[in-house]
RNA sequence: GGCGAGAUAGCUCAGUUGGCUAGAGCAUGCGGUUCAUACCCGCAGUGUCGAGGGUUCAAAUCCCCCUCUCGCUACCA
C-alpha cells in the first residue's frame, strides 16, 4: 500500500465530571471509524483523545467527593480510558491536561502571548452582576442593568487577562470565506458568521481568579489559564508543540490537523477561538472542523431518576462491542440530532446484523462444509449471473471511499452491506441445495461458493473500519486474512483450495425484544434506585448555595417594596418568545399583567389557581412586546431552575407579605 | 425579535441545474424457497411530496405568503 502521507485527526477532549453516556461516546466511535478508515486507505494517521481535567466545576465534585482534584480526575479519565477500551478506540494518543508537558506549554504558550501583546492584563471594573457571575460593559447594559437577568449590576473589579480577538477577527472572516470545507456542515457556518464574526468580537477573558484548579499563570501565580485555552492546546500540546520553537519533529509532520472532530455545542470556540489562537502563535490553522449533531437517548428526555440513561458499558455488555458500534454509526447523524433507544438497537442488530450479514456467512459456510467438507475452490463454472455479483463487490470500494470523503460514515455503511444483501440474492438466484443434487453440477456448485466466499471477504475487509472484532471473526472462518484495499476491486484472490472453519460460530445472535426489555428494565430499577440513594445522600449533606453577601439595607429601604399574595387567574405564553408566560394576576381587587420567564418550568394551565408572592410595585417594563406590571417571585437552584413563591397557608389574594 | 435549517409512505429518510406512472431501508400483507440464526428471495401497497397562491408546456424541485418543528442568538423586572 502506497503511503499517502501524515492525516491528523482529532475528538474533543472529554470533561472529567462524570461518567459519560451514550451521547458523549459516539463522536469518539466516528473518529474511529475514521482512522481505521484512514490507516486502510493508505495514510499516515494520528488519531488524538483525551480528556479536559480543569475547571472549577471539578474542584466542586472533587470537594463533594471529599478527594483532591488530581484523584478525582484520575478516577474519571481512568473510566473514560476504560470505555474507549472497551469500544475498541485504536487512539494512537490519549491526551490529560493534567499531563505535565501540556501544563508547562499552555504555561509559556500564555506567556507568549502576553509578551507579544495578544493578551493583556485588564480588570473588569464597575459593572458586575453578582448572580449572572458576569461582567458587562457600559454598553451591553440595559436600562443599566443586567443585560441577562435584569438585575442591578454594582461596581467591582476583578483582574483578569484578556484577550483581543478582534485584531484577528477579519483574518478568519477571510479565511472562512476562501475555504468552504473549513466548517462543517456549512449550516453552521452561518450561524458563527453571523451570531459572532460579523457583529464583532468580544475580547476573551483567558483567566480566573475565582477558582485554583487549573493550569497557573506562571507569572502572576492568582490566575490559572481559562478553560478553553488550556483544553484546545491539546491539540498541538499533545503532538509536541513547542512555544519557544522547539517543536518535534512530529509536531512539523502532524500540524495543521486534518479534521478536528466535534460535537455541534462547541463549534463556537473551534471555529472562532482556537483558529485565534493559532494565528497569534504563527501556526496554521487545522483544515476541517467537523461538528456532528448529537445522538439522543430515549428521544432526549432521559434522567438518572427514571433510569433512562444509557451507558455504552452496559450495552457492548448485552449486545457486544461491535453492535453497539454499528448502531451508532448507522444511526450517525449527520444534519439532524439521532436517537438511541435499547428497542432501537435491537432492531438494527436483528435485521442488519443477525439476519443479513450473520445469517449469511453462516449459511455459506454450513454448504461449504456440507457439500465439499469445507473446501472452497473456483472450479472455473462461471454463468451468466456472476458478473453481477462479481461488480457489486468490486464497485464497493470506490463508492465506500467516496461517502467517508464526506464523512458520510453511515451511508459508507449501507453500501458495505449491499455487499451482503447481493450474496444473499446470489444464492437465492443459484440454488445451490438444487446443484448439490446432481452430480454433473458439483463443479458449478463449488465456484458459487466460492464466489460468497470470495464476496464475504471483501465485504469482511470493508467493514474492518466500522466492525474490526466481526471482520476479524469472519476472516477467521474463513481461514484467510482481511485484505488491503488496494486489492478490494479485484475478485478471485481468495486461494483455491482453503478449507473453512468446520463449526461456523453465530456471529450475531437473534434477540429476544422481551429479554432486551427485561434487561432494560433490570437497569433503569438499580439505576433509580442508586440516584434516589445519591439524592437522600446530598438531603443529609443539606446541600446550600451561597451567595455574594449584598449591602446591608435599612428597614425604610425594605418598606419601599410592596409583596403581596397574587392570585393568578388567566396565563397563557407570550407569543414570539420562548420564555415568557403572561400571567393576569388578582391582587385584591385589581387585576394586573405579569410577564416571568418561567416558560420552561410551568406550563400556562398549571399557573392558573396559583397564590403566589408577587412584587407589585416594580416599575413596569415592556418584555418582548407585552407590558409587565410586576415580579413573580421564584426561588433559583444551582442549574437555573426557578419555584414560584407560594403562601404555606392559605391567603386571600392581596394579603400583605410583609 | 434577528439569522439559519427543515416539513416527502406507519417509522427513519433519499430525491443533481424543474421533465415521463415520486424512491430506499425498517415495519405490515401475500407468494417462493429450505443451505442457514423462523433465515433468505420476490411481489404488493397506501402518499392532497406541510397549507394556499403564482411562474411554466411541465413544480416535491423556482417565486410569494402562511402554519408548524428545530438550531444559534436575544428576551427571563
Amino acid at each position: 500500500m502506497q503511503n499517502k502521507g501524515p492525516y491528523y485527526l482529532t475528538t474533543a477532549i472529554a470533561y472529567t465530571s462524570g461518567k459519560p453516556h451514550i451521547g458523549n461516546n459516539y463522536e469518539i466511535v466516528m473518529a474511529d471509524s475514521i482512522a481505521r478508515f484512514k490507516r486502510k486507505e493508505g495514510y499516515d494517521v494520528f488519531f488524538q483523545t483525551g480528556t479536559d481535567e480543569h475547571g472549577q466545576k471539578i474542584e466542586l465534585k472533587a470537594q463533594e467527593a471529599g478527594v483532591t482534584p488530581k484523584e478525582f480526575v484520575d478516577n474519571v479519565a481512568g473510566i473514560i480510558r476504560g470505555m474507549c477500551d472497551l469500544l475498541n478506540i485504536s487512539y494512537d494518543k490519549f491526551i490529560r491536561t493534567t499531563d505535565d508537558y501540556h501544563e508547562k506549554q499552555v504555561q509559556k504558550i500564555f506567556k507568549r502571548l502576553y509578551d507579544q501583546g495578544d493578551i493583556y492584563k485588564g480588570a473588569y471594573e464597575g459593572l458586575y452582576c453578582t448572580p449572572c457571575e458576569s461582567f458587562w460593559t457600559e454598553s451591553q447594559l440595559r436600562d443599566g442593568k443586567c443585560p441577562d437577568c435584569g438585575r442591578e449590576v454594582k461596581p467591582a473589579r476583578e483582574e483578569a487577562y484578556f484577550f483581543r480577538m478582534s485584531k484577528y477577527a477579519d483574518r478568519l472572516i477571510r479565511h472562512i470565506n476562501e475555504h468552504p470545507e473549513f466548517i462543517q456542515p456549512v449550516s453552521r457556518k452561518n450561524e458563527m458568521m453571523n451570531n459572532f464574526l460579523l457583529p464583532g468580537l468580544q475580547d476573551l477573558c483567558v483567566s480566573r481568579t475565582s477558582f485554583k484548579w487549573g493550569i497557573p499563570v506562571d507569572f502572576d501565580d492568582k490566575h490559572v489559564v481559562y478553560v478553553w485555552l488550556d483544553a484546545l492546546s491539546n491539540y498541538i500540546t499533545g503532538i509536541g508543540y513547542d512555544a519557544d520553537g522547539n517543536s518535534t519533529e512530529q509536531y512539523q509532520k502532524l500540524w495543521p490537523a486534518d479534521l478536528h472532530l466535534i460535537g455541534k455545542d462547541i463549534i463556537r470556540f473551534h471555529t472562532i477561538s482556537w483558529p485565534i489562537f493559532l494565528m497569534a502563535l504563527g501556526e496554521p490553522l487545522p483544515r476541517q472542523i467537523f461538528g456532528h449533531p448529537w445522538l439522543m437517548m430515549n428521544g432526549g428526555k432521559m434522567s438518572k431518576s427514571k433510569g433512562n440513561v444509557i451507558y455504552v458499558d452496559d450495552l457492548v455488555d448485552f449486545f457486544g462491542v461491535d453492535a453497539v458500534r454499528y448502531y451508532m454509526l448507522h444511526e450517525m447523524p449527520y444534519e439532524n440530532d439521532g436517537n438511541a433507544t435499547w428497542e432501537l438497537i435491537a432492531e438494527r442488530t436483528n435485521s442488519d446484523l443477525a439476519n443479513t450479514l450473520g445469517n449469511l456467512v453462516n449459511r455459506t459456510v454450513s454448504m461449504s462444509n456440507k457439500y465439499f467438507g469445507g473446501v472452497v475452490a473456483d472450479k472455473g463454472a462461471a454463468e451468466a449471473v456472476d458478473a453481477d455479483l462479481k461488480a457489486v463487490v468490486t464497485d464497493t470500494l470506490a463508492k465506500v471511499e467516496e461517502r467517508m470523503s464526506t464523512l458520510r460514515v453511515a451511508d459508507a455503511l449501507t453500501e458495505i452491506f449491499g455487499i451482503f444483501k447481493r450474496c444473499n440474492k446470489y444464492i437465492d438466484e443459484t440454488e445451490p441445495w438444487v446443484l448439490a443434487k446432481d452430480e454433473t453440477k458439483a463443479d458449478r456448485l463449488a465456484t458459487v461458493l466460492y464466489n460468497l466466499v470470495e464476496g464475504i471477504v471483501i465485504g469482511a475487509s470493508l467493514l474492518e473500519p466500522f466492525m474490526p472484532e466481526t471482520a476479524e471473526k469472519i476472516a477467521k472462518q474463513l481461514n484467510t486474512s482481511l485484505r488491503e484495499f488496494d486489492n478490494l476491486d479485484k475478485f478471485g484472490l481468495y486461494p483455491g483450495g482453503s478449507r473453512v472453519t468446520e463449526q461456523p460460530e453465530i456471529l450475531f445472535a437473534r434477540l429476544d425484544m422481551k429479554e432486551v426489555e427485561k434487561r432494560e428494565a433490570e437497569l433503569a430499577a438499580a439505576m433509580a434506585a442508586a440516584a434516589e440513594e445519591e439524592a437522600g445522600a446530598e438531603e443529609n449533606d443539606t446541600t446550600v448555595i451561597d451567595l455574594e453577601a449584598k449591602p446591608e439595607i435599612t428597614y425604610d429601604d425594605f418598606a419601599k417594596l410592596q409583596f403581596q399574595v397574587g392570585e393568578i387567574i388567566a396565563c397563557e405564553a407570550v407569543p414570539k418568545s420562548k420564555k415568557l408566560l403572561c400571567s393576569k394576576v388578582k391582587i385584591g381587587s385589581q387585576v394586573k399583567q405579569i410577564v416571568s420567564g418561567i416558560k420552561a418550568y410551568y406550563t400556562p394551565e398549571e399557573m392558573v389557581g396559583k397564590k403566589v408572592m408577587v412584587l407589585v410595585n416594580l416599575k413596569p417594563a415592556t418584555l418582548a412586546g407585552v407590558v409587565s406590571e410586576g415580579m413573580l417571585l421564584c426561588a433559583e437552584d444551582e442549574a437555573g431552575s426557578l419555584c414560584l413563591m407560594k403562601p404555606e397557608k392559605d391567603m386571600p389574594a392581596g394579603a400583605e407579605i410583609c
